[in-house]
DNA sequence: CTGAATTCATAACGCGACTTTATGGACCGC
DNA sequence: GCGGTCCATAAAGTCGCGTTATGAATTCAG
């Protein structure tokens, strides 16, 4: 006892549309004695006659009438529920969950968002900002479908692929002295009030090591949970702040200079965060792909997102 | 670009549900390799990484999630469509649409649908008297699935196919001379009045036709439309009717006689009405089949509804 | 009424797909 | 660490499916 297949349901129904063998066996590609066996058979496996085939023509029997009727609707579901996969596939439509830091996602992210939609106009990207946990745990709770961060360890459930490094700049008031320099050193930061980024952020991880690395004793004047805040600090003279490119773009304005800090440029790292062994949707498969066309196209992400607002006219 | 089958379908449901290969492989009674094989035929032609296989168990990806809820709905559906095509076949559903005669109606197919029930409790039957149009007439129009009656002409839209002969019988009053007989011939019925049914009848076709083949001047006294009515009649004594024995089996009573007439004995043929071309249902089938077992049982029709009530103690 | 054309059914044959057996690699639990 | 379990891959046999060729039956035209 074969089973039925698809295929078989097809003929079936092309032959009750067309009223005829030949006529679907043209419809379908096929040649008629093909669909003559299929329809043999579905009919074998189902125990009933479909059709009445005189030579002329064929026409349903009353079941095989019913049975077109209950099935017609049932393949052509199954059909757009094919469809609907095949566009995921093709990456016509689809939705990216992400995770990732508030600087990244009003800087960086909207580019390659902005990107990605004249490439896929069918994808939605819905970023969340990583402020109720690090990016690592919304990755891992499955809340997203991969992260886009810092300082996230690699474990049997997180796999972290690095993406590229995020320059840390100082940033003061334009009148101050180190106005006048290109760079700034690592002693000379000692010598200033430094406002920095709360400890457990990424950020502050950098700059911690990197003095920690240099051997020198770093006390920040005043630290700040958002950027916005040390941005203001800044502003009020309260010291010099350091802050990834990031989030300078997306703050600084004309009242400000930054510098990068030390030779090799201090960095944070920015990596992809993703569940290990889990694959990713073709649509976050795309974003990743117009992502690294991004990266690619500049090397690193200075001026990355406002061309048309240059930072202080600094850039290399 | 192979296209999608029920079977890959199929597979990847019952991998989902088990969440491993290996499991499902056993339920499907499939090894191992060849669910491996068809799930990947199943992504390779969506286009789409169904599964995440880990060494240990396979989970589904975002989007094959999504296609598992959308396609285990759409495939139980399909299965019940095909279990209830299959119902059919096997002759455990089905209704049988019939068109008969009256007289056939009340007596001989309540026995068939009775023996019916028993072995197909399943099926329904709906029996519809011809009194709008001919039985033939009503089978021409696909009105009903096939019609059992008499005098229908085979043409290229109907087939006939003769079934049985309802013998006609003489039914007069208890007390008349002849109820001493066993039977009557063509020659006495010449000489009492007699009420037959009306002239386009196939009885009263059968009766005319048996006179004019014996070379006899026949004049009915009467003529009657309904059988009911020929009773009445005969029992106020307007003279001798002629009736099938399947309507004297439904109507006559105890003041009343039934002889056979003439040797061999005056019949008029019950035949089977089908389209031509057109096969039956399973159901129909069944009908026929149990009719015919009922017609091999007794070999004709008498007494055959009714053997509590013996017609006149006079069966052979 | 006869012949051409169309339609469905059947037979034979060749290709392709599917399944099984055998084996490898990765991970879990004891 | 070692056996057991699970998924992936490769090779080989079998079965099914589709095409070509042909037949039988009916329709239509002349």
């Amino acid at each position: 006892m074969t089973p039925v297949t698809l295929r078989q349901m097809r003929a079936f129904l092309a032959i009750v549309r067309l009223g005829s063998f030949t006529g679907a066996a043209r419809q379908l590609h096929l040649t008629q004695p093909a669909l003559t066996v299929q329809l043999r058979q579905l009919e074998q496996a189902l125990g009933v006659r479909l059709l009445d085939r005189t030579t002329r023509t064929a026409t349903p029997t009353r079941i095989g009438a019913e049975f077109a009727r209950a099935l017609a609707p049932l393949l052509a579901e199954l059909d757009t529920v094919l469809e609907r996969v095949q566009d995921h596939a093709a990456r016509r439509t689809g939705r990216i969950d992400l995770a990732t830091l508030p600087s990244l996602a009003s800087t960086v992210l909207p580019a390659v968002i902005a990107r990605l939609r004249v490439s896929n106009p069918g994808l939605r990207v819905r970023m969340r900002e990583a402020v109720t946990g690090p990016v690592g745990e919304m990755v891992r709770a499955g809340m997203v479908d991969f992260g886009i961060g810092g300082s996230v360890k690699e474990d049997g459930e997180l796999e972290v692929q690095h993406l590229f490094d995020d320059p840390l700049l100082l940033i003061f008031p334009r009148e101050h002295p180190l106005a006048a320099r290109r760079s700034v050193t690592l002693h000379q930061l000692l010598e200033v009030p430094l406002l920095l980024p709360e400890p457990n952020s990424g950020i502050r991880h950098a700059v911690d090591q990197a003095f920690a690395a240099a051997g020198l004793p770093m006390e920040p004047a005043q630290e700040a949970v958002s950027t916005g805040t040390l941005v203001g600090m800044v502003r009020a003279g309260l010291g010099l702040g350091v802050l990834p490119s990031t989030a300078v773009e997306m703050q600084v304005i004309p009242d400000l200079r930054a510098l990068p800090i030390g030779d090799p440029p201090l960095t944070r790292p920015i990596a992809l965060v993703r569940r290990a062994g889990r694959s990713l949707s073709p649509a976050a498969e795309a974003f990743l792909a117009t992502l690294r066309e991004c990266l690619a196209l500049r090397g690193d992400l200075r001026g990355f997102t406002t061309p048309s607002r240059p930072l202080d006219g600094k850039k290399p």
